[in-house]
DNA sequence: ACAACTTACGTTACCCGTAACGATT
DNA sequence: AATCGTTACGGGTAACGTAAGTTGT
């Protein structure tokens, strides 16, 4: 007999096209798919694919199988929908996120889904907005975390909630401080952004355009942390995430510059593939929304969150 | 995740109404039927089955995944009939056979299967067609080959083929020969006939009656090779199966009796309980069908058949 | 006592991942 | 050289059957 796995492995194997990106589909390793297509089809008897030189082509057994075999896989979706406890979900998660939500509430989330689906492995990894979208594009990424939107039609979002950014800089630097600031004041001043493989400054940068501002770049740091020490050092100014920071605001570290008019809010995004929606992704991203809060370190359990470190780690 | 043996013993086990039967239908045991669906149960959350003391009762859960579990099954069937190759085909089929069939055509059918279908295992048992009818009833049969029809509406049946028995005596016996006999003419001798669990007896003992014939049983017999022998030693008249003693007959060492009426023709069926039709049955049907020879003793293989002995084994 | 399901345990067999190889562009 | 599919091998786990235990009639 054949197996479900089997059925899966041929069913994507036929979808993408090689079996190099079924076993990324199904997070297994090429070996693992070869064998099960290559089970299916002495079960079968015949050959489901030609194996041409770049591309996997279906035979007319496997035309025949695909049809059946989707029948089957969304029969067992229903199934596991219906009867299988949530509980009971479980498989490996590859999951981009930004550095903010690496700071903030990336360990609640851990947390929360580790204590209800014990089952389920999250692989998180954290790059900019722009190397998040490309990991996606390249099916190394599950589902990322990310500012957007700015995807196209294949991608399902959900979002996540927003986050303000605002101009920062050294208590010492003279900047005038209790009147509002316009662009224009800013000139002067050497602006520490978010490297070019982040979303940020990409929404920003097309912003800043708009505005006709011209902003004068001297470092693009990759790390919060150190941004906001670089910042807090006088070394320039930059825009950091408001709620994140506002304690180190409190304690006199760093302040905030009234300019107008305020930088556009960010708006994070939930993104995976459309095909690769799944009850376990699903699930995933409903979680993410409950606990998604871009304003105090999380986590629930261990570490009761800190405050913001004005140094970088 | 599930699988799709969990499903198969889940569906029959609710079907037949206990592990126990599900167990014999699945050709496995009670242990390995109890444990899929336990592993089925903790993939749901929640029990399927209420145990009660002599019966399974389906829960709510339970009848949800029932109407599903069906439906994957069929689904099943259409992929396995579609796309399985024949040669793959495997499985365990307990066979019943009366005594004819397995001097005559069994070993070509069992030559046959091993050849076609090397992973499908045939467990054939003799016994009298009553006792076969019995232990199908019972599900400890998945197939019988004998005599009819006298069984219900469950069953599906395949004509195999017709058997002529003809009264047959030692020739040292003084009954008149070179003319025609009556009924009449036999009331004087013992007659061996086939012990009462066979499908024969029954049969002709019915018609016996219809005839207004009484017949003086001295013997039952439940072997052929034995009553032919006896009957040859003189001790007693029989019917047997013309065609399979015809060399017998040949050889002077038995002697036909031209009685009229002719004993009525004998029907073989292939018979199984329509819910155990499955592919493999009845491609096994279909082998029989081609097979099934009541004259010669068969197998093509290593024993060329010879010719029937007139002694017991 | 019997019939049914459950549990425990040792064995088996299958499935997977690593890694080396071959073929194609 | 890079990418993809195949093959070989070793390790781990899960599924099986036997058999003893338990529970209800």
């Amino acid at each position: 007999m054949y197996t479900l796995k089997q059925l899966e492995a041929f069913y994507w194997s036929a979808t993408l096209g090689s079996f190099n990106a079924s076993s990324n589909r199904l997070h297994t390793t090429q070996s693992a798919i070869a064998k099960r297509v290559g089970e299916l089809e002495s079960f079968a008897g015949m050959p489901l694919f030609e194996r041409q030189a770049r591309r996997l082509l279906l035979t007319q057994q496997g035309h025949k199988l695909l049809v059946m075999a989707r029948e089957m896989l969304e029969l067992n979706q229903r199934i596991v929908q219906s009867i299988g406890d949530p509980s009971s979900l479980e498989g490996v998660v590859r999951l981009g996120v930004t550095e903010l939500v690496g700071l903030t509430w990336l360990a609640t989330l851990i947390d929360e889904i580790s204590r209800r689906y014990p089952n389920v492995q999250l692989m998180p990894e954290i790059d900019g907005g722009l190397t998040l979208y490309e990991r996606l594009q390249r099916d190394e990424l599950d589902l990322a975390f990310m500012p957007g939107p700015f995807w196209s039609y294949e991608y399902d979002s959900t979002p996540l909630g927003s986050v303000r950014n605002v101009w920062m800089a050294s208590p010492d630097i003279d900047i005038e401080s209790g009147r509002e600031l316009t662009p224009h004041d800013l000139a002067p001043y050497p602006v520490i952004s978010q490297p070019p493989n982040s979303a940020l400054s990409h929404i920003y940068d097309a912003w800043f355009a708009e505005q006709g501002m011209s902003v004068k770049r001297v470092f693009t740091c990759n790390n919060l942390g150190v941004t906001a020490q670089l910042t807090a050092l006088g070394m320039g100014i930059s825009y950091l995430p408001d709620a994140y920071f506002s304690p180190v605001v409190a304690r006199g570290v760093l302040r905030r510059l009234d300019v107008k008019p305020d930088l556009p809010p960010i708006h994070y995004y939930s993104v995976c593939k459309k095909s690769f929606v799944t009850p376990l992704l699903s699930t995933l991203v409903d979680v993410a929304c409950e606990v998604a809060r871009f304003d105090i370190p999380g986590g629930t359990s261990r570490r009761q969150g800190g405050t913001p470190s004005e140094a970088s780690p």
